[in-house]
DNA sequence: AAAAAATAGGATAAAAAGGTATAGAATGAA
DNA sequence: TTCATTCTATACCTTTTTATCCTATTTTTT
């Protein structure tokens, strides 16, 4: 309803590196089993985020992806920003090049309160409450239950 | 943010349709021009407003579109439910297959009161209540200001 | 120094969305 | 009837998004 793909992995793989232990790289191809997403088309995302400073990464042996050392306080909206664009939540719900309190478009100021409650839940949900929860147990990161990849349990 | 350029168009045309003449058809050449949106793009998309039986289509000399004799009463949802496909507001933020009460991604329980917040104004929210705004004059229903179009305003 | 393991990056392929073109069918008017 | 007008239907093209593949390049271990 909301985001691409994209975006959804990238949350997804955001998440996941939340809950692993701190400044130990991750391969992308266990988070690619983890989530059930192509690993190539993870590891385009997962540079993307690098290059945006969400991720550390690390070349050869012992090598992967990690988290940078502030990088709990991530929240959705700094992940979205890249892989949506720097005007994710700016455009006209009609798609209009023009459109704020002056030239209004007819859905304006109804839709501006409901977008700031968006944009308020993406601001302050960050990846150490979101990492916590996935955690707990209570709440599924990916559509194919864990226990269909016993051999990952160790990985985590 | 939310919506495909598809049912950007949608919404617009409809409310367009609604500032007209009731029962007066209304030719997809002339919404285009004061859209200013490709016209054979947007007849495909006023023809599955017409097969989902938001419209009337009429062929022939004298014909066009218009809206159905209750259309004024027509809510932004029904649109999007046409545009977008029945489980627009059905889907998880992460894109789980099942993502609900019992069996939950991290998000569900911070999205979905949001959500709940943007059906409520996609239901509420009709056509005869925008098509007032944009006949009061304050809001603007396409990038290109009225003015500058001064041939169409006697279609109008 | 060489081998192995990993990311980096560019080229490419497939699928979906956006947009165009064309032929056909219905309607009203000359 | 005939013609212009308008929607209908289908096929096609283009662009963007999603996904894959292959070849560097970097780093660690041997």
């Amino acid at each position: 309803m909301i985001l691409s793909r994209t975006s959804q992995y990238a949350v997804q793989a955001m998440i996941y590196m939340a809950t692993q232990e701190p400044g130990q790289p991750i391969l992308n191809k266990d988070v690619a089993a983890r989530l059930n997403v192509p690993a190539p088309y993870l590891a385009k995302i997962l540079q993307s985020l690098a290059k945006g400073n969400l991720l550390e990464s690390f070349r050869g042996r012992l090598g992967g992806f990690c988290l940078r050392p502030e990088g709990l306080r991530t929240s959705l909206m700094d992940i979205l920003v890249l892989t949506e664009g720097p005007t994710f939540t700016k455009n006209c719900l009609l798609g209009l090049k023009q459109c704020s309190k002056e030239t209004a478009c007819p859905l304006h100021f109804r839709w501006v309160p409901v977008k700031e409650r968006i944009i308020e839940l993406l601001n302050e949900t960050t990846l150490d409450k979101l990492s916590e929860a996935v955690k707990s147990g209570k709440y599924r990161l990916a559509d194919v239950p864990l226990r269909l990849f016993p051999e990952l349990d160790a990985v985590a």
